[in-house]
DNA sequence: ACTAGATCGTAACAAACCTATACCAATTTG
DNA sequence: CAAATTGGTATAGGTTTGTTACGATCTAGT
């Protein structure tokens, strides 16, 4: 624990924690250690106890962690003690399977709004959703305080999006266009390309 | 150009590198340069140099990259100068629609198989494929020879369905899957989880 | 032909990060 | 009580990554 900032890759691995963590207490368990976490992580055990030892003492010597109780701290340090609403924009094949996806419950996220400019699609339901138009964009996000956007669209107009968006008040933003887009300072962007990780990998095949 | 092994971080930015000058193609471009391709990605223009000269010399003093010829050499380091045919496990809601993302072809890969273990999802048609029944993923795999896979089912099957692509030969899986599967050394495992992202970014957050 | 400006490739340096090790305190187990 | 396990801390070393600087080369303009 010090006054540092923490290092960004060491942020970027609590979710990983967090999600063995949330794996194990769906197995029931209530204790687990560095060196079991290490393991089905492939990350050393040394390492994670440093990282989670930027944020305080969360284990006990001799027994390991209490599971429930660390996960709940690193609900609190992501932020995720509570829930983002989200808004999701691109109604296509990307954006339906989104908006579909039950696996944003119980990790901290809601998609609460979805939008699309193609007059077909505006009005018709997708899951539990209503297709807005996405001239309402500003509007919307606004009044209901959004934060949190997925940018589900061609990749022409993902930067055009990414504008309104910031203009609309959104802080982050995952991007599934394969693009690289520009924001301002104090709004993060994390990106999605299935492609990207398959080229990464076919490097090391024959 | 040297015989050390090339630091995996920099094969992973090689994909980004691509997918930028691709684009530049599709604006009809023909040069650019390292200061140009490190504004587009926020990564420093010595920091492309570096990466790419670990390859070869594709550039030349003064004038820049011609990007046509830095793509096609970064499609032949990355091994993308052919086609790489995909099997996908999972006909639910990701599965669907990765089975319809247009993002694949031209990138390097073709979905050519598809499975899942419903009976009612079993014979029906997604998109251009029918979908098998998982009990055939040896058999057709080592048929046609496919290595790589992407998984998307629940988490629950996903080692499971890891052992089995690993038996039938797969070399490379895209896990969808928000959970750690374990491979032998040869097979290589990245992962795509959209909320990972989400939590990564809300730390920063308010 | 010459100059000015742009750009690459590379080397040297600096910073960040990871690994390994050792140690102590607390806890559990036998 | 003794031995084994585990977390947290500190340290040192090495690797990786990022930054800066500079010579060499090319283009364009005069």
């Amino acid at each position: 624990m010090n006054e540092k900032p923490i290092p960004d890759i060491v942020v970027g691995r609590l979710p990983l924690y967090l999600r063995a963590l949330q794996h194990m207490i769906s197995e029931g368990r209530q204790l687990t250690s560095s060196q079991e976490l290490a393991e089905r992580l492939g990350i050393s055990a040394a390492q994670i106890r440093k990282d989670l030892s930027h944020f305080g003492e969360f284990g006990k010597q001799g027994t390991g962690y209490n599971i429930d109780f660390l996960a709940e701290q690193l609900e609190r340090i992501l932020k995720i003690d509570r829930v983002w609403n989200m808004a999701v924009i691109g109604a296509g094949d990307i954006g339906s399977a989104v908006a579909r996806y039950q696996g944003f419950a119980n990790r901290g996220f809601k998609i609460t709004l979805i939008f699309d400019n193609d007059p077909e699609k505006i009005g018709r339901r997708i899951g539990p959703f209503t297709v807005n138009n996405m001239d309402q964009i500003g509007t919307l996000i606004q009044a209901e305080n959004i934060k949190v956007a997925m940018i589900a669209v061609p990749t022409a107009y993902a930067q055009e999006v990414a504008d309104q968006l910031v203009s609309a008040g959104i802080k982050a933003i995952l991007n599934y266009a394969p693009l690289n887009i520009n924001v301002p300072t104090g709004v993060w962007v994390e990106y999605t390309d299935p492609v990207t990780h398959l080229q990464h990998m076919t490097y090391y095949l024959d």
